[in-house]
DNA sequence: ATCCAGGATCTCC
DNA sequence: GGAGATCATGGA
């Protein structure tokens, strides 16, 4: 990997496993506009960013090296080995060879812990366009404005006034009453989000459990796309049936033997393995009657 | 119209 | 402790 700053946009050459469609439209975020081909317009962390990404180079704008260096690169995960996990995947898998053959560009990015947890309590029992326009609608009515007709995503103190009505206004449904329940529990520090990295995997994920509307597969995601925690496999409709289909032969009752099996196959890659799976199940419509 | 979505909870046995 | 119904909303 290599970059230069040149008119306030970062140049990044000389990198592999990066493919921005692939990144943003894997399932994993959700607060991205197409502008174009290969060309996205991110919000995150408080910021608006382009990635524009065109033959061997990926420009980021407005962007200058210190933001790049002390937010973009850890975001994008660009110091992690992708050529590596994905030569383990690969390794007597023919599944996931061909899942990563199919979307070799996908990182796993490092989300805001608090954005990605409402995020995914939105998530629940809905559909990705309309998680998108959910949060849309959120972010619009209680986040700081950044550019005209963009809204960041609100921090805890500007949710802390919510309403239910007013989140349902928003299109939240009976997920309403689940985030008021996740913010209040973040505010009184039931769940301190700053003391996660000092947990344990089986801890943050009992800790995040007590939210009202976060069970295992919230709490899952948000502890793969927030921090960092690689071993888990956050398993929804899509990863159950792609896993089923061509792991099990059969249809399975318990997710913990989904589990089980990842864990013994996949060890601490099994989120990536989860994330190369997701997407390639979601897009060739794998055992999707 | 009926079914379903990056599920979790409540009910009832 | 484990199945089954229920939960808003909108697109197919």
């Amino acid at each position: 990997m290599n970059y230069i700053e040149e008119n306030n946009k970062i140049i990044l050459s000389d990198f592999d496993s990066f493919d921005i469609e692939e990144i943003l439209e894997c399932g994993q975020c959700f607060r991205f506009n197409k502008i174009d081909e290969k060309h996205y317009k991110i919000i995150a962390f408080n910021k608006v960013l382009n990635i524009k990404q065109e033959n061997n180079k990926v420009e980021f704008y407005p962007c200058n090296k210190k933001d790049f260096e002390n937010i973009w690169i850890n975001y994008f995960d660009l110091n992690t080995d992708y050529m590596k996990i994905k030569e383990e995947l690969s390794k007597n898998d023919d599944v996931l060879k061909e899942a990563i053959e199919y979307a070799g560009g996908i990182r796993i990015l490092k989300q805001d812990t608090f954005e990605c947890l409402i995020s995914f309590i939105i998530s629940q029992n809905n559909r990705i366009p309309m998680i998108k326009k959910v949060i849309e609608n959120i972010s619009c009515k209680y986040g700081n404005k950044l550019e005209e007709n963009i809204y960041a995503f609100p921090t805890l103190e500007q949710l802390l006034n919510a309403t239910n009505e007013e989140l349902k206004e928003c299109k939240t449904g009976f997920r309403a009453k689940y985030i008021i329940d996740a913010v209040e529990k973040v505010k009184n520090k039931t769940v301190n989000i700053d003391e996660f990295p000092k947990l344990s995997t089986e801890e943050l994920k009992e800790n995040l459990m007590q939210i009202k509307g976060v069970g295992i597969k919230v709490a899952d995601c948000v502890i793969l796309f927030s921090n960092s925690r690689m071993e888990v496999f956050p398993t929804d409709v899509w990863v159950k049936r792609v896993m089923e289909y061509f792991y099990f032969d059969k249809y399975i009752i318990n997710i913990k033997e989904i589990h089980k099996l990842a864990n013994e196959k996949w060890g601490n890659y099994a989120g990536y393995a989860q994330q190369y799976l997701f997407h390639y199940a979601r897009q060739k419509g794998i055992g999707k009657k």
